[in-house]
DNA sequence: CGCCGAGTTGAACTGAATCAAGAAACGTGG
DNA sequence: CCACGTTTCTTGATTCAGTTCAACTCGGCG
């Protein structure tokens, strides 16, 4: 848990009471590999930090479906557009490993807000980072072509490519696995 | 000016103090059609309110530049990313007509975050939907065709297709010109 | 041992890119 | 208000990266 504080503080110092009032809140959680953390169509009422594990966040398709996000340990996971709007949401989240998490709900979330000066803060710099991280995934899918995307990710997070099939990892940069299996061939 | 705390107030009452507190902060400027906001490899400095005309945000390239964003009369413009980060900015925003904003400057928007609850709340609030939107586009741009997303943007921004030309539209489909032009053809 | 999902490879197909040229619309100055 | 030059849009021909369909290999697991 002090993983959770650790991570908040890089973008505000929390003192002892503030943090005791915000640990209040979380409720653990734990789920085995392959298990679904929300469905497609569900509304997302929790913000989680992931103690441990890997999860991934994707549109279900009849065939293939799209992966458009990993989360992995030590950062927090939610389909936060279906939390922030309290709408059903129109992708899913399964876990790639057995995963434990910390869960707040929105309600917790909301007394925080209102109750807390710090609360809105890090609230707004955690909004403001998923933001900045979708921007750059907006500009890398329009201006990268697919092979640019696998090496930059081989770059950046070579652990994501080592631990999610490959399937996945195709999806994720917009191709299907076998356009993916070239890239790499011819690359190697 | 008041269509600025009416757009504010979509998220959160604000009182006549805290509206006089931020409006003081403001700065009014005009650019004539064509001109240049914010070049590539500047700092962003101003969170800008448009009080008139319309921007496109693009990476400036040799041959097609990359257009990822337009921006209408009454609502927000910044290079957020650059802003927030206070780095070089790794793209361009110019008007596509004579335009005037309403300038919030980075140091000023710091102090009211510092100075006034409302602020950070606000501040939440605005990434959040820029978050939100940021989400939509990663999704579209994964899992709809160009043709798609033309006619989605048809729907969904018609004044955008009226307003701009098409070869800007193209590149924020994620296609060339000529392509988009055989998409209407082929759909007309 | 046999099954099943993941990954690879091949062949044919397709949608968009590229290269190139012409038509239409736009703006500016005379 | 027209004439000219520039920019935008369209259309055609060719090329190419990625899709689709299909077959085969490999490794883990019941």
């Amino acid at each position: 848990m002090e993983q959770i504080r650790k991570y908040f503080e890089t973008f505000s110092f929390l003192n002892d009471q503030e943090w005791h009032y915000f640990s209040s809140k979380l409720q653990h959680q734990t789920f085995q590999k392959k298990e679904i953390v929300l469905s497609k169509g569900a509304t997302e009422n929790y913000l989680s930090f992931v103690e441990n594990g890997i999860l991934r966040l994707f549109i279900p398709k009849i065939e293939n479906d799209v992966t458009f996000g990993f989360v992995f340990k030590n950062s927090f996971i939610s389909a936060y557009d279906s939390f922030l709007t309290q709408t059903s949401c129109g992708y899913s989240i399964e876990t790639l490993a057995p995963t434990s998490l910390w869960r707040l709900s929105f309600d917790d979330l909301e007394d925080i807000y209102k109750n807390t000066s710090i609360g809105n803060e890090i609230g707004r710099k955690n909004a403001e980072n998923l933001f900045l991280l979708k921007s750059k995934r907006e500009l890398s899918l329009l201006s990268n072509t697919p092979e640019e995307r696998y090496l930059n990710l081989f770059h950046e997070r070579p652990e994501l490519i080592q631990q999610i099939p490959l399937k996945y990892i195709a999806s994720y940069i917009g191709i299907t696995p076998q356009a993916l299996s070239r890239i790499r061939k011819r690359i190697s």
